[in-house]
RNA sequence: GGCUGGGUGGCAGAGUGGUCAUGCAGCGGACUGCAACUCCGCGUACGCCGGUUCGAUUCCGACCCCAGCCUCCA
């Protein structure tokens, strides 16, 4: 009997007991990054607990269908690429590709499908016009928007009413809206912009309408989970929701809906607008990139997380510890191919079950630990050894060798070749009892960021990062 | 102002109506030439005020505080 997967409801508030609307198939989508800059640590925050969910729902289900997109037409983009006097398709491009180098980086496995909006300009186009057509939408001016009053349900996703999102209206409202709540679905282009011919003039979709329609070509009218980051639930996806609904006639745009909660920094959210960012790659030249997997999920993925450098120290202390209890019970599985494990340790899966508890997860993970330290039996050792790879698996953790981790790349000022010397020398003067010697050349490692530990095997090392 | 979510020990962060989270840091001990690693043991906690209860950090109410969102590209 397994347990339950149990998953926060957005449309609900509460948690809820997840089954898909097909026995063995389960379809995911989630809102991917605009490509117009390189992405912060933020934006990686969906990325990497929904991919520990879909790692989680392949364990139970044949078919998991994944789809993440990338938003490549949009006016920040257009801003931006007359900003660096560069094409825009180019500039898109090119950020599309950092950002998968990024998500590699982060051990994010590849989704299913990565849809591009301007790949789906024709199927956008005839998702307006069967709203058009429904009578949920209108064109003015060489827009079309969405009549967010014909939506019964507007409103069910943020549970707020159409009077609150009334009262907070504080923009000016366009004179072609017959409602001020209406949101655009295509807008105009001028020449210079990317733009594409539709009944209503040259111009281009508008944000909402894009995830709905990629979303209804790789996963069809219904889908069982929809994810993103909390900012996204109003307009967003309360949009999305209208949008799909009202088009498809279903009751229902996503089964389930979860948002991930904001990465803070300085106790505000992390935003390029505000300027307080963290881009992974540069966190990436400081940091192994498994360290900021840790950090991200140290936290629930629904509660704000505050992303500080004790954050980095405390993940780097704790993968430590994991990967020294590996180190210390070597084993050969590079091969092992977790995707068709029959086993999975019950405390971490039941702990992800429970809508994501991550936290919770990485404490089984050092339980694991702490039960290969203290057991004197190998077959016990390698067995928890197999144990905590497959729990580290389903968190995308712990899928290097120790001694990599422990290593890691070759800093270019002392490489592994010297410090095999240098211990030798060292081990030398131990045994000539010459300690004072001894104990200088561990002192002159240890300021150029190499710690030794001897063992009863011999003497072991590894790089102390002081960047974290 | 409205709508969400949250306030746990030095830090991060789970969880529970009455025994333990976990990691880091700290303290004592074992191991070690000394360290490191590891092991054994220890400590400090549930925003505030009421209520329910034999008993509340956990349930209920008020209050205070914090974060996110409040649309057409912030």
């Amino acid at each position: 009997m397994t347990t339950d997967i149990r998953l926060h409801n957005t449309a609900s508030g509460t948690k809820e007991t997840f089954a898909p609307l097909q026995p063995d198939r389960v379809t995911i989508y989630v809102c991917g990054p605009t490509v117009y800059n390189y992405v912060h640590i933020g934006n990686a925050r969906p990325s990497v607990v929904f991919d520990v969910l879909v790692r989680l729902l392949r364990t139970r289900y044949s078919e998991v269908i994944y789809a993440r997109n990338v938003t490549d037409v949009d006016d920040k983009i257009n801003r931006q690429a007359l900003a660096n006097g560069e094409p825009i398709q180019a500039l898109a491009d090119r950020y599309t590709l950092t950002f998968e180098a990024d998500m590699e980086a982060l051990w994010v496995l590849p989704p299913t499908v990565s849809p591009r909006a301007t790949h789906h300009i024709p199927q956008i186009i005839e998702m307006i016009q069967i709203l058009i057509a429904k009578g949920h939408a209108y064109a003015a001016e060489g827009h079309v928007l969405f009549s967010v009053t014909t939506d019964p349900a507007y409103g069910h996703l943020s549970r707020r009413s159409l009077d609150d999102i009334l009262a907070g209206a504080r923009v000016e409202i366009a004179p072609y809206k017959r409602d001020p709540k209406d949101f655009v679905l295509w807008k105009p282009s001028t020449p210079e912009l990317p733009g594409w011919d539709s009944p209503w003039g040259r111009g281009r979709p508008g944000w909402h309408i894009e995830c709905s329609a990629m979303s209804l070509s790789h996963l069809g009218p219904q889908i069982d989970i929809h994810g993103g980051g909390s900012d996204l639930v109003f307009p967003h996806h309360e949009n999305e929701s209208a949008q799909s609904r009202c088009a498809l006639d279903t009751e229902r745009m996503a089964r389930f809906w979860l948002h991930n909660g904001m990465l803070t920094l300085g106790s505000e959210k992390m935003s390029k607008s505000v300027g307080n960012i963290e881009l992974i790659i540069d966190l990436r030249r400081r940091h192994p990139p498994e360290l900021l997997r840790y950090a991200l999920l140290s936290g629930q993925y629904r509660s704000p997380l505050a992303w500080s450098p004790d954050l980095l120290a405390q993940a780097r202390a704790s993968l430590n510890r994991l990967y020294q209890a590996l180190r210390d019970v070597p084993g050969n599985d590079t091969s092992i191919d977790y995707e068709h494990a029959t086993q999975w340790p019950d405390g971490v899966v039941n702990a992800l079950a429970d809508d994501l508890n991550t936290p919770a997860a990485l404490a089984e993970l050092h339980a694991i630990a702490s039960s290969m330290n203290r057991t004197d039996e190998p077959a016990q050792a390698q067995q928890l050894r197999q144990t905590l790879l497959a729990g580290g698996w389903l968190l995308g953790l712990l899928s290097q060798p120790a001694e990599d981790w422990f290593k890691g790349a070759d800093d270019g000022v002392l490489d592994a070749h010297v410090i095999d010397s240098l211990i030798e020398a060292r081990n030398e003067a131990r045994r000539g009892k010459n300690f004072q010697r001894a104990d200088e050349i561990r002192q002159e490692l240890l300021s150029r960021g190499v710690e030794l530990e001897d063992s009863r095997e011999g003497t072991r090392w590894r790089r102390v990062n002081e960047q974290d």
